[in-house]
DNA sequence: AAGGGTGATGGCCGTGGCTG
DNA sequence: CAGCCACGGCCATCACCCTT
């Protein structure tokens, strides 16, 4: 367990650099692919042919991901494995317009990956080089725990694409609090991957343009088989809320947004951001690393006696109230007769509190009766309410 | 009548538990 | 320890209803 913190802030700390360019690149990605990019970014060298080379130790992913599943290593590899079919890391592209030409040329991210003897190695295009190092001006410094918290593929983007856009515009205007940001809704599904070029040579010349007709693309993609999302009602559902409520639980930015209506169509979406302060987002991280914890110590306790489920289950009930579960474990293996069902009898005991009926000594009326407590401070209580209120 | 919200349904896939 | 299977979560789609 105290690994497990270590662990965690080993992660918590961390952050990446990544160039605003890229970020606005319009791609496809896997949230795994995305993540391993972020990671990839704490152990990087520039290779004799000046490809950006990354490194990742298995042991160090795992702790990344707080993964103990023995699957992890199998999708590392598949996701590695170019003949696999399905998606891999060399799927992710990413369309980029040339400063010069201004001509849309669409490049592969990782051009060789291998995973041998544990260790991750990952080749980045050249032609990125100079958009991955050396970082001087126009990228953004992006929390690696607020990246690698994030589950869905869209959130991440729209994490990254916001806080650029609020980092940026802090920059310029020297304004702190609320920003807005509008996108059209085709623009957005290009950024976040929804639609892409498809290979199409129009959508292409579309973009090249410095206006580019966005309602001409939604067609032209729509015809290349591209209807995903296309209906506003399920992009809003399945991508913006559940994106803007995983960002507000766990990154630093607050994110709200409205449509933009061109009479009853929504035509783009504005967002309203800001930073929660700093403090705000610890605590809840914090909260969470109790909540492991606590389930730890539950494990350890009762492990004999209940299922990992069944033990989750209490926890929950029990809002991750240690002692309140403990007490009640207590008060069954004194019980003067068998327990039939102890999930049952637990759940119950939970409620109702029946341990108090025997043991009216250990109620705690005053502040001051630590004593009769196992030790544990009431910090867990305080913070749980805490979130409670939140929520 | 079209756009948008919401719930139900079914397919797909990753995870974790169970068994040999 | 490996392999299989069940479960749950995610996502797309449909159906139905309400708003504009």
């Amino acid at each position: 367990m105290q690994n497990e913190k270590r662990d965690q802030l080993v992660v918590s700390k961390k952050t990446y650099k990544k160039s605003n360019e890229l970020i606005n690149a319009m791609g496809k990605g896997t949230a795994l692919s995305q993540k391993l990019f972020a990671i990839g970014m704490q152990n990087i060298k520039v290779d004799e042919t000046n490809n950006v080379v990354a490194t990742i130790y298995g042991t160090e992913l795992r702790k990344m991901f707080k993964s103990s599943s023995g699957s992890l290593y199998e999708h590392i590899e598949a996701l590695c494995d170019r003949q696999i079919k399905g998606a891999t890391i060399f799927d992710w592209n990413l369309l980029m317009k040339d400063k010069e030409n201004g001509k849309i040329e669409a490049h592969q991210v990782v051009t060789d990956a291998s995973f041998k003897n544990g260790t991750l190695t990952l080749r980045y295009n050249n032609s990125l080089t100079d958009k991955i190092v050396n970082l001087q001006k126009d990228y953004t410094v992006l929390s690696l725990a607020d990246t690698l918290s994030l589950k869905s593929v869209y959130s991440l983007r729209l994490y990254e694409m916001l806080k650029s856009a609020y980092d940026y515009q802090r920059a310029v205007t020297k304004m702190q609090g609320e920003m807005v940001f509008e996108y059209k809704l085709t623009e957005l599904k290009l950024e976040l991957g929804i639609i892409n070029s498809g290979g199409s040579k129009e959508i292409k010349t579309e973009l090249e343009k410095e206006f580019p007709d966005y309602d001409r693309i939604d067609e032209l993609a729509e015809k290349t088989g591209q209807t995903k999302y296309k209906e506003y009602k399920i992009f809003n559902r399945n991508v913006l809320s559940k994106a803007k409520e995983e960002l507000n639980k766990k990154t630093s930015l607050q994110v709200d947004y409205e449509p933009i209506k061109n009479g009853r169509k929504t035509e783009g979406i504005r967002f309203f951001v800001t930073k929660k302060d700093a403090e705000a987002v610890e605590k809840t991280a914090e909260v969470a690393v109790n909540k492991d914890e606590i389930l730890d110590d539950l494990i350890d306790l009762m492990h004999d006696d209940f299922k990992l489920r069944e033990i989750r289950e209490l926890a929950e009930l029990a809002e991750y109230d240690y002692d309140k579960i403990k007490k009640s474990y207590d008060y069954m293996n004194s019980y003067s007769s068998p327990v039939d069902v102890p999930i049952a009898f637990m759940k119950d005991c939970i409620k109702n509190e029946y341990y108090n009926n025997k043991t009216t000594k250990f109620r705690p009326k005053s502040s001051n009766s630590f004593n009769n407590f196992e030790q544990r401070n009431d910090y867990d209580f305080e913070e749980l309410e805490k979130k409670l209120l939140d929520n």
